[in-house]
RNA sequence: GGCUCGGUAGCUCAGCUGGUUAGAGCGUGGGAUUCAUAACCCCAAGGUCGGGAGUUCAAGUCUCCCCCGAGCCA
């Protein structure tokens, strides 16, 4: 048997502009709900995250902070590797392009793309966005244009400058991005494929008078477009610590990308520059770029002039790291934009974590305690897969693999949840509490009360990607042993002992009746608080 | 200016190739219940499906025009 491939997958890399915000959050998020789905089911994962470091943009923002431009970085790099860890991010990887390896490598890319005759060098004249760090075509004004996006005035730029020739690649990335499910979700396809057939035009890879940046080399006063430098890191990334800095080690560990996780904004650069270099060095563009919405709040677009941002470290105190992982991941479909609203996440948390979920295992395991000594109650023919709600696990099990191979966590989340739903509905029509008072009703109410523990027992597996921590303490109370989707392969004992062999792997335990009878259950205690939140957040 | 998506109950959205009284969740109102985190379960109200014209026996669902919003490119 061949071992699994590693599943690797990426979130962008953070520009250090300024301190991490919810978006960055929301995005790594999701990777990590990714990457902990793909551990549970024995896959070897490769989550990498990290930040791009150089531009012209980083090196005025440290001037005008009075840093150098590495002490700003590693200031802003470290924020994000802290909000990471708050929210338990399980990163296999945080690169940084200001890394010494990366430098390496991007000067053995560029040798590969340089041996294949696709650098050249050609004069740059135009107007210049230093926020975008890209050239404008044509600005609407004549004098003193500025950005469209940024609102700041344009640079005028004339200089020599080597140029990548994407338009070499034009049959190649149209034969790519047609292939169905390279670029998710197929609603944002169009758009890339209405840029490609204007036809694709060579770009400028290197600056000059940018000293904060890598060298080109053999290009003194060169350095390389941030652009060209910082998808790099997503290989710099794949070497293990005690790796020399090579770029064929760097490709046997993990290459091609299982899929780039980004926003919506820079897809083109993913799904089009990006591969397109790639296939210039001869090596394999990845298999899908994810482009997914942005989040607004309460209808209106985030950001300082406003002063509506929302801060990812105060929010994580506030509600804490379930809820917002279940808000975020639950309410808003991933592909498209979505609307962060207070009222939402405190109604969604509330009914469907606290209520529907919690509660659920709550009642059931005090009756069964009060009724049963304590323990999970004997199973009798309930632990046969013909039971009401053993259909209902099986229908919801597949449904959420299905949807988290699909990254579409929304309808993972509500798939779990309905499980929970259906044996609320079954409780309340069997009305084990009632029954119990008959005369002979026991081993009846006992296995009926099997069947919810046990639904609770799934949907705690099944929410386990998604809200890691809740789905640890519903285990907890059902006496089972610990998942440990969040554990990079770094950290593990043994360096070849994938987390899911320590246990009973995950899809095993995905089936119905592995609830043991007469298994103690600790004392009740809420899995879930609700969340009151006395002032705006 | 060109192109692409949206505009369906208070809110967020489902409604495939046109076909009986337009659906879900949340919110709201009511009922039932007591095992449980004032939780669970059941029921109800609420929409001239952005506007107009057209095709059709029949249109949120197709065609055209207009209005509004978002985005990509220029």
């Amino acid at each position: 048997m061949t071992p699994p491939m590693t599943f690797t997958l990426t979130t962008p890399l953070y520009y250090v502009n300024d301190r991490p915000h919810l978006g960055s959050a929301y995005t790594t998020l999701a990777c990590d709900a990714l990457a902990r789905f793909e551990r549970l089911r024995g896959n070897p994962v490769m989550f990498i995250t990290g930040c791009d470091e150089h531009g012209q943009k980083i090196q005025r923002t440290a001037e005008a902070a009075g840093l150098s431009p590495q002490a700003h970085c590693d200031a802003v790099s470290a924020q994000f590797q802290e909000l990471w860890q708050r929210w338990q991010i399980s990163n296999d990887r945080m690169i940084r392009t200001t890394d010494p390896r990366h430098r390496s490598l991007v000067e053995q890319f560029f040798a590969r793309v340089q041996a294949h005759g696709d650098i050249i060098e050609g004069r740059q004249q135009g107007w210049y966005c230093v926020a975008c760090e890209e050239f404008k075509d044509d600005p609407h004004e004549v004098q003193d244009p500025e950005c469209s996006i940024h609102r700041r005035p344009l640079e005028w730029r004339d200089e020599l400058n080597l140029f990548f020739r994407l338009s070499r690649y034009q049959a190649a990335i149209e034969a790519l991005i047609v292939q169905e499910g390279f670029i998710q979700p197929a609603s944002r396809r169009k758009e890339v494929e209405n840029f490609v057939a204007q036809g694709l035009r060579d770009f400028s890879i290197s600056r000059v008078n940018l000293p904060w940046g890598i060298p080109v080399p053999g290009h003194a006063g060169h350095t390389f477009y941030v652009w060209f430098d910082a998808l790099l890191g997503y290989l710099t990334a794949l070497l293990e610590p005690g790796d020399e800095a090579d770029l064929a080690t760097a490709l046997s560990r993990g290459w091609p990308a299982h899929v780039h996780v980004i926003g919506k904004d820079i897809l083109r650069f993913h799904a089009v520059y990006w591969p397109a270099m790639l296939l210039s060095a001869g090596l394999e563009p990845p298999k899908r770029v994810y482009g997914h919405g942005f989040l607004t709040r309460e209808g209106q677009k985030m950001g300082k002039s406003l002063g509506n941002v929302l801060d990812p470290v105060a929010l994580l105190d506030r509600c804490g790291r379930d809820a917002l992982r279940w808000y975020l991941l639950r309410d808003i479909a991933f592909g498209d934009d979505g609307d962060f609203q207070q009222q939402r996440l405190v109604d969604l948390v509330n009914n469907d974590l606290a209520n529907t979920i919690g509660n659920l295992l709550n009642r059931t395991s005090s009756m069964a305690r009060r009724w049963f000594d304590g323990a999970v109650p004997p199973a009798g023919a309930t632990r046969a897969g013909d039971h009401p709600l053993a259909q209902a696990a099986t229908g919801a099990r597949d449904s959420v693999i299905a949807s988290l191979e699909r990254l579409d966590f929304q309808s993972a989340a509500q798939a779990a949840l309905q499980l929970a739903i259906t044996a609320n509905g079954f409780l309340n029509e069997r009305a084990p509490w009632s029954r119990i008072k008959q005369e002979g009703a026991s081993t009846g109410v006992g296995e009926d009360l099997y069947a919810v523990l046990e639904s609770a027992r799934l949907v705690a597996l099944l929410i386990a990607p998604l809200v890691p921590d809740l789905s640890g303490r519903m285990l907890e109370q059902l006496g089972q042993s610990p998942l440990t989707s969040g554990v990079p392969k770094g950290l593990l004992s043994g360096a070849d002992d994938p987390a899911a062999s320590l246990d009973v792997p995950w899809l095993e335990r995905l089936c119905w009746g592995g609830l043991d009878p007469g298994q103690l259950l600790p004392e009740p205690q809420p899995v879930m608080a609700r969340l009151e939140l006395d002032a705006p957040l």
